[in-house]
DNA sequence: GCGACAG
DNA sequence: ATCTTGTCGC
């Protein structure tokens, strides 16, 4: 596909940024398409002083194997904000996504989906702007509280905030922390928890974005180039 | 004013 | 996120 087009322009200020969010998060579903997923594109970032690195990896659930990679770099533009994430990565992800040639049925982000102040974290912009299904695993939380949950691999219990249910917190790992699961887009807060623990079993991140992170790394320290990535 | 704060 | 070796524990 073509690089898909932020919703609203590319150089914002933190302020109007805010803003952004506020109207943009009125055209978020969390009504699943009713499509079997069974590719999912994970995505994620490296950085250095003032460059981004991001990489898109296609997984199939299917055969829990690596379908495709593509990775994009650009300059950085956007200061990291807690709240305001998305800004500072998304152009870049939707690059590297763009050069994805292969049936991409969802996204899965490193970061929050609607577990966001203003209901309104990266798998949401992400997902907005391409209309493919999103949800987000992230391995902190940024708002939110919940229960303790059982130290078995596959426990879950609800992420509130605000009085409000936005996400899932999974343990996708015996004994280790676990990830803060929330949909983005297209998606219901009970499908983004069955996908993230459908993504992989052997470690605590789920396979596609735990990939993209370490080839992403790899592009960074000039370890492989866009162009080996392709060809893996 | 104070503390929290995805990557 | 990034700077960085070894080390404790499942």
């Amino acid at each position: 596909m073509k690089t898909p087009r932020l919703p609203h322009r590319q150089s914002l200020s933190p302020r109007e940024a805010i803003a952004t969010q506020r109207r943009l998060a009125q055209r978020v579903s969390l009504a699943p398409t009713g499509h079997a997923v069974r590719y999912m594109a994970g995505l994620d970032c490296a950085f250095t002083t003032d460059r981004a690195f991001a990489v898109a990896v296609v997984w199939d659930i299917q055969s829990q194997s690596m379908a495709q990679a593509r990775g994009a770099s650009a300059k950085l533009r956007f200061p990291y904000i807690p709240g305001l994430l998305s800004f500072r990565e998304a152009a870049v992800l939707l690059r590297a996504l763009a050069k994805v040639r292969h049936q991409v049925d969802a996204l899965l982000c490193d970061g929050q989906g609607i577990a966001h102040p203003r209901r309104f974290g990266l798998a949401c912009h992400l997902g907005v702007a391409t209309g493919i299904p999103a949800c987000g695993a992230a391995k902190s939380l940024l708002v939110g509280e919940h229960e303790d949950l059982a130290p078995a691999r596959g426990a879950t219990t609800s992420l509130m905030h605000r009085g409000e249910r936005v996400g899932t917190v999974v343990r996708t790992r015996d004994a280790t922390r676990p990830i803060y699961s929330s949909p983005g887009h297209l998606c219901s807060i009970p499908q983004a928890a069955a996908l993230t623990l459908q993504c992989g079993a052997g470690y605590r991140m789920p396979e596609p974005t735990r990939l993209a992170d370490r080839w992403a790394g790899m592009l960074k320290r000039g370890e492989i180039t866009q162009r080996g990535l392709s060809d893996l």
